[in-house]
DNA sequence: CCTCTGCTGAGAGGA
């Protein structure tokens, strides 16, 4: 076997081996293992008494725990763990619902969802944190705690979610409030607290034995709550209520009591000592080996205030870990790779108990899952018909094909950005590639500037902190993840960056971190983990049993043609009629088209905005046309700075609207319409978040966004997609759940949503719902008009892409060209020039540079021309960074080089667009420049000056580009026939770049 | 051979 990439193993204490092979036997298995990157020399790892049955595979990575003897692991019934995949965290709650039903537990990794009558929970674990962080159990102190969660925004979110009012809810939570004080008094503040008895199991010598003893614990002190854990020895992590301090008295010893920290787990729900529960503690005394190594935990109850003590036995941990390697295995192969094809794996076996099954929150997935079996059992079959028997076959094949291509692309995005494992990269590599910030000290307090926002100040020492400085990727506002630097506190806290400097680094964290003084913290990049939930969820939503899933599966997925109704006066409210006729003056005649078709439509209408046709001033327009009539509008975009342009151009014609998201990500001019500002005018009760949330007819976020309480109850007359060309399906379908009817915006000429994973690429993946909704031509209309390019520039376009029907707004538009004041100036210079430097010949220069040559195509600059105006584009990051490198001078500053993609919906006067790739030798060509909507993007950015660098010969090998190629020779637009940058020495280029400008 | 935007999260309980 050959050992990917971003695969890294080491030895030692947390070793990471890679298994060579696999060997099984009667009762044991036996595996090859490795940890070298050669795969040489290799040692030996011994499974038996049921560790044999690990579902372990030769190319798996593994860590072991144990004995090993001349390089000979041994792992059974009593001693040795084995953890399959250990980088891959599984939380304690996903372990301990695994107990039940493991398929349970692998679909709730894959789809999130869930019940959702915990709000009661969530809110008495707030009151108990609360008063454990204050050290204040007193009855005062509680009834206060309770009233501000009950009044606190996140809490107010959720009842709106449930329909619950502040009053039911305050009832609930009062009723706890008792025996928390109760609890506090007899456990914790009185002079002799109650004792837990413990039996401690402590491993013994003797073959198959333990012993047990009997200690007394007593709880001294509350030090912590919510502690993040990240254990990549276990491959565990959670979230663990409320770390305690305790006492522990041994038996039969005199000696003062032992100081220990437990974790404490908090049930608000019935009494019931289950095993889940005491399984959670277990995990959690299990990830916080490190921390504290804690030989017990404990379980307490608030309804009744009892306290449990939970000390694990070897067997508890082993088998937990046997549960938890299971769920890894079914997650890490999830897909099954054939010869050519991949296919979905099978999960663990269906349940079909009917008094575990009923109450399921996957329900619905697990029979999705199971729909393609071939021969169900009666028990199967009954199951699948009772949960997808309203769903057709090509449903079925909607929900699986999708469901393959997620699970492809989210298998290479995890490969791809492996920078996830932050514990296996140390500070020296991490810190070189700009990712991370090592050596740092607490320095001044703590400040808390807002209720789970603490302002951290971090002095810098080590070696040479100056020479990291510099180099530093971390800009502020970046998210980061902080963790010690030995590895014993991975994940402590979460935030955002500050400020850094060469001798500090300042950050705001979720968490207080005073606690860990004397440790010396690293910071890490937080790329942050997205994956593929959003979408994973959305189409599990399309396949419901109710009724707004059933009118989109009929749209989307039977390609149900679309209707429309004939006559615009019974939709147009007679006292709107004048007001959209003035709205309707400022538009063309495809623009009117779109407005009329989109208020006949009944289901949906798709506008294909081609380049520069103003798509964001037709959304805009549409918008206040819809809500002049009263309708509702959710609006949509796939990024933010699509959502704000056009909140940007509604707030000038002053319409209302809520911009839903994290202020972090929106424009600062949008501000005052988020969520957050208008709640700090006031929104204590319930009744006044509804009010907040029905107020504006104008809803906007991202398609991402639609987690949000709102969408629990308000719909929406219609929902505007733009940039929708560019999302893929499952996410599009999101903002849909929630309107009547839908706009898509976008034009599926220009980019497509971005796959990663080849396969799920030539799948289909990279296929758009407007693209897929274009085949029912009638609810197209084409905004054909455009008001950017002149008539060269755009004629490059229409041969490549649109066949001549993209069309100049104005005479204006169609023969603007670009004014270059100092042109005179620069033109005799550079013919002085050619005139002292014969063997430069720089005439082509003079050429290329007259207005009056508005497309130019150079085989292989600028005279007053502000930096601004211009932009330089190139299909490849790299390139981009030689660009930029030559462009360092302050005479550039303004101007803007970026990729294609970046460039996409906007423009400037002049554009560079350079081709340049070296590979002139035979070979496999880049895939970037094989895309005809890359290379369409590309050419319609210029508005007056569009000029092209590249080597034909190289290109003509690109099959889209030799197309604008035969174009351009015909127009006679190729300008020379050698590399412009090979003409001149490179400091020649500089100063002419600079002259130019 | 390479283009990159989305986003808190683990857990909150009840049959």
């Amino acid at each position: 076997s050959k050992l990917p990439d971003h695969v890294i193993l080491s030895g030692g204490p947390n070793n990471r081996y890679w298994v060579v092979d696999v060997e099984d036997g009667p009762g044991y298995k036996k595996l090859i293992i490795s940890c070298s990157r050669t795969l040489h020399p290799t040692e030996t790892c011994l499974l038996k008494d049921g560790w044999e049955t690990t579902p372990v595979r030769r190319g798996d990575v593994v860590h072991l725990e144990g004995r090993s003897d001349a390089g000979t692991w041994l792992v059974e019934r009593d001693q040795g763990f084995l953890v399959l995949q250990p980088d891959s965290l599984i939380s304690g709650t996903s372990i301990s619902n695994s107990i039940r039903c493991m398929r349970r537990a692998v679909l709730g990794e894959i789809f999130d969802g869930g019940s959702k009558q915990m709000l009661n929970g969530t809110m008495v674990h707030e009151v108990f944190q609360g008063a454990a962080k204050a050290k204040d159990f007193s009855s005062e102190k509680l009834f206060k705690l309770a009233d501000e969660a009950l009044h606190s925004p996140r809490y107010l979110g959720d009842m709106y979610t449930l329909g619950v009012s502040q009053e039911e809810m305050k009832q609930e939570l009062l009723d706890y409030l008792p025996s928390l004080e109760n609890w506090a008094s007899e456990y914790l503040s009185s002079s002799k607290p109650k004792s837990i008895g413990l039996k401690i199991l402590n491993p013994s010598r003797a073959p198959g034995g333990c012993q047990e003893s009997n200690a007394v614990v007593t709880v001294t002190d509350l030090t912590d709550i919510e502690e993040n854990v990240w254990s990549p020895r276990f491959g565990l992590k959670g979230k663990i209520d409320v770390t305690a301090q305790v006492q522990i008295q041994r038996p039969r010893t005199s000696r003062s009591p032992e100081e220990k920290t437990f974790p404490l787990e908090l049930k608000t729900g019935r009494e019931s000592n289950s095993i889940e529960h005491r399984s959670q503690v277990i995990l959690y005394t299990l990830m916080s080996m490190e921390r504290y190594n804690p030989e017990a935990g404990l379980l307490l109850y608030l309804k009744t205030g009892s306290m449990h003590p939970v000390a694990p036995s070897h067997m508890d941990r082993r088998e937990l870990l046997k549960l938890r390697n299971t769920l890894a295995h079914h997650l890490h192969n999830s897909v099954e790779k054939g010869a050519d094809l991949s296919n979905l794996q099978r999960l663990p076996d269906i349940l079909t108990s009917r008094q575990t099954c009923q109450y399921c929150p996957q329900k619905l997935n697990c029979a999705l899952y199971e729909s393609f079996t071939l021969y169900p059992s009666d028990d199967v079959r009954d199951f699948l018909q009772q949960e997808c028997g309203h769903l057709a076959q090509q449903h079925l094949n909607y929900f699986s094909h999708w469901l393959l291509l997620c699970i492809l692309e989210a298998v290479t995005m995890e490969t791809k950005n492996s920078r996830k494992h932050i514990w296996l990269q140390s500070i020296e590599s991490s810190e070189k590639n700009g990712s991370c910030v090592g050596n740092l000290q607490l320095k001044d307090a703590v400040a808390a500037q807002a209720e789970d926002v603490f302002l951290h100040r971090f002095q810098r020492t080590g070696s040479a902190p100056s020479q990291s400085a510099t180099n530093c990727g971390l800009t502020n506002g970046d998210r980061i993840v902080v963790s010690d630097q030995d590895g014993r506190l991975v994940g402590l806290a979460t935030g955002y960056l500050c400020e850094v400097d060469k001798t500090s680094v300042s950050c705001t964290l979720s968490r207080d971190l005073s606690k860990f003084r004397d440790v010396l913290f690293r910071l890490d990049a937080d790329e942050g983990v997205v994956g593929m939930s959003t979408h994973l969820t959305n189409l599990s939503r399309l396949m419901e049993n109710c009724q707004d899933s059933e009118r989109l599966r009929k749209l989307i997925v039977d390609l149900r043609p679309p209707e429309f109704i004939f006559n615009l006066s019974s939709v147009l409210p007679r006292d709107a009629k004048e007001t959209v006729a003035d709205i309707l003056k400022g538009l063309n005649k495809p623009q009117k088209q779109a407005m009329k078709k989109v208020l006949l439509s009944k289901d949906y209408t798709l506008i294909v905005g081609m380049p520069g046709t103003g798509k964001t001033t037709t959304i805009c327009t549409l918008v206040r046309i819809l809500q002049a009539c009263g309708f509702s509008v959710l609006l949509t975009s796939y990024t933010h700075s699509a959502v704000d342009n056009i909140l940007l151009k509604l707030k000038r014609f002053r319409v209302g609207f809520l911009r839903l998201g994290q202020g972090q990500k929106i424009h600062p001019d949008i501000l005052p319409y988020t969520e957050e500002n208008v709640r700090k005018k006031g929104v204590h009760t319930l009744l006044d978040l509804e009010q907040l949330y029905n107020k504006e007819l104008v809803v906007a976020t991202t398609c991402m966004g639609i987690k949000h309480p709102i969408f629990t109850r308000r719909r929406f007359d219609y929902c505007i997609v733009d940039e929708a060309s560019q999302i893929s399906q499952p996410i599009c379908l999101g903002p849909l759940f929630y309107a009547h009817r839908f706009v898509l915006v976008g034009d599926h000429q220009q980019l497509p949503p971005i796959v990663q994973n080849k396969e799920a690429r030539s799948l289909g993946m990279d296929e758009s719902l407007f693209k897929r909704l274009e085949v029912h031509g009638e609810a197209v209309v084409q905004l054909n008009v455009q008001y950017r390019m002149n008539r060269q520039i755009m004629s490059l376009s229409n041969s490549l892409m649109y066949d001549g029907r993209l069309e100049c707004g104005s005479e204006r538009t169609a023969a603007a060209l670009l004014t270059l004041p100092s042109l005179a100036s620069v033109q005799s210079e550079l013919r002085s020039h050619s005139e002292t430097h014969p063997q430069h010949d720089l005439s082509w220069v003079q050429f290329t540079l007259l207005p009056s040559n508005p497309v130019c195509f150079l085989d292989c600059s600028l005279a007053g021309c502000r930096p601004s105006d211009v932009g330089v584009i190139a299909p490849y990051r790299q390139q981009l960074k030689t660009i930029q490198a030559l462009l360092q001078s302050p005479t550039f500053s303004g101007l803007e080089v970026n990729t294609v993609d970046k460039y996409q919906g906007r423009d400037k006067s002049l554009i560079v667009l350079s081709f340049v790739r070296s590979n002139t030798e035979e070979g496999h060509l880049g895939e970037l420049l094989k895309d005809w909507r890359r290379l369409n993007v590309a050419i319609t950015r210029a508005k007056h000056k569009l000029l092209m660098v590249g080597s034909a010969v190289t290109l003509r090998r690109f099959p889209p580009v030799e197309k604008l190629l035969d174009h351009l020779q015909q127009e006679d637009m190729i300008s020379f026939k050698k590399n412009w940058l090979d003409l001149l020495p490179p400091a020649a280029h500089r100063s002419l770049s600079s002259m130019f400008l």
